[in-house]
DNA sequence: ACGTATACTGATTCACCAGTCAGTAAGAAG
DNA sequence: CTTCTTACTGACTGGTGAATCAGTATACGT
C-alpha cells in the first residue's frame, strides 16, 4: 500500500531537481559510482520517482552531462565577454581549466566519462561538444589577440586545438598524480606552450 | 562431483597465461566490461582456476597493466636502443605514441585505466610509473639531441612533460573523437609543438 | 463536489557476477 | 605402489542495484 508523502511538483520543475541531485551526487561519488538510489536519497524521494521522469539510469545521466557541459561551457563564455583584452581573455581561460580544489571533482567526472564515451555514442557526442567548445574559445580568443597584435599565430584554430589538448594531458597528471605534477607546474608548462605558440609573454611564468 | 578435464601447469606458467588472456578480453572488450568468466573462457578454464591463481579480479587486473606497462615500456626502450640518431628516435616515439588502427585498442585501454585510477591507489601507481617512463625515455632522447646540436632546450625534463601530455591530450581526441581530429592532424600537431619546443624541424610535417 | 490526469511510493523482481567451497585427479616424493 | 601436495572443477551463494508495477494521493478542471 505506497503512497506519496511528499509535494508534488510539475514534471519540468521535478526533472531540473533530479538533474541538479545527480549532479551533485556524480560529483561527489564519482560517475561511476552513482547509483539511481543516491539521486533519490539526495532528494529525500523514492527510487520510482527517478524512473518516473527518466526512464533510464542512462538517459538520466545524459542529460545531466549535456547540462553540465552546457553550464561550463557557457560560464567561460560569459567570463570572457567580461573582458576586452585578449590577454586577459587567455590568462582567465587558462585559469578556468587549470584543476584546483574546486574544480578537482569536475575534472574527474570529465576523466571518467571519456571512459564512458569509449562505449557510449551518446556520451562520446557530449563530450565532444564540449571539447569543441572550448576550442572555439581559445581560438576567437586567440584569432583577437593576432588581429590586436598581441600574439602571432598563422592558424588559431591549430593552436587551440594544441593549447587545449595540452591542458588536457598536463591537467590529467596533476588530477591523477599529483605528486608528479603540481598544479603551479601545469600553470607554468602551459605558459610555456603559449609563450612558444603565440609569441607572447603572458605575466606571472615562473619556471618549472 | 566436479572433476578436472584439463592439463594441469605449473603455477607460474598458469598466471603467465592467465595474465595473457586477461589482457587479450580486456583490449576487446574494455577494462570495464571485462568480467572474470571471460578470462576464464579464453583459456577453456573454470572461473575457479582463475581464482585460485588470482584472489580478486582487482588483483588480475593490477597484474595485467603492471604487464602490460613494463613491456610497453621495455618496446620502446629497446627501439630507441636500436637507432643512434636523437632525430631518429624522437620521430619513433612519436609514431610509437600515436593512435593507429592497430594501437587503438591499447589507447582504450589506457583511458579506461584513468578512470580506473581516481579511484585507486594501486591503479594510479602503474598508470604513474608508465607515464613517468614515457617521460623519462623522451627526456633522455631531448637531452641527447641537445648535446648533439641537433634540438635546443634549457630543460630537457619539462618540455618531455609539454610534448607527452600534448600526446595525451591529443590522442584522446583522435581516440574518441576520430570525426574531429584524425591521426595525420594529430602527427602535425605533434610535430609543429616539437618544432617550437626544440627549434628543429622534423621531417614530413605536413600543415594541419 | 466529483472525476480524471498526473505525480509519486516502495516493495518486489530480475539479472548479473565476483568470490566460495567441497570434491577430484594428476603427478611428484618417498 | 602409496601418499600427499597442488592444480583444478563447477555448482552455488550472496550482494548489488536497475527497473517494474500495482496502488495511492494530490491538484486541477468542470
Amino acid at each position: 500500500m505506497p503512497r506519496p508523502t511528499h509535494t508534488r511538483i510539475s514534471a519540468v520543475e521535478r526533472r531540473v531537481q533530479i538533474i541538479a541531485a545527480t549532479r551533485k551526487v556524480a560529483l561527489a561519488r564519482g560517475l561511476h559510482d552513482l547509483r539511481v538510489a543516491d539521486v533519490a536519497a539526495e532528494l529525500a524521494v523514492s527510487t520510482g520517482l527517478i524512473h518516473y521522469h527518466f526512464a533510464t539510469k542512462h538517459e538520466l545521466l545524459e542529460a545531466m552531462l549535456r547540462d553540465t557541459a552546457a553550464e561550463e561551457l557557457s560560464a567561460v563564455m560569459l567570463a570572457i565577454a567580461d573582458r576586452a583584452d585578449p590577454t586577459a581573455q587567455l590568462e582567465y581561460m587558462i585559469d578556468a581549466y587549470l584543476p584546483s580544489p574546486r574544480r578537482d571533482q569536475s575534472w574527474a567526472l570529465w576523466i571518467d566519462v571519456w571512459g564512458e564515451a569509449l562505449r557510449d555514442p551518446e556520451i562520446r557526442r557530449i563530450s565532444e561538444e564540449l571539447d569543441d567548445g572550448w576550442v572555439d574559445v581559445f581560438a576567437q580568443v586567440i584569432a583577437a589577440g593576432v588581429d590586436s597584435g598581441a600574439f602571432h599565430s598563422d592558424d588559431p584554430v591549430a593552436a587551440a586545438w594544441r593549447l587545449c589538448s595540452l591542458l588536457d594531458g598536463l591537467g590529467l597528471q596533476v588530477v591523477l598524480h599529483s605528486r608528479t605534477m603540481s598544479r603551479a607546474q601545469m600553470s607554468a608548462h602551459v605558459r610555456r606552450a603559449a609563450e612558444l605558440e603565440l609569441g607572447y609573454q603572458l605575466v606571472g611564468n615562473a619556471r618549472v
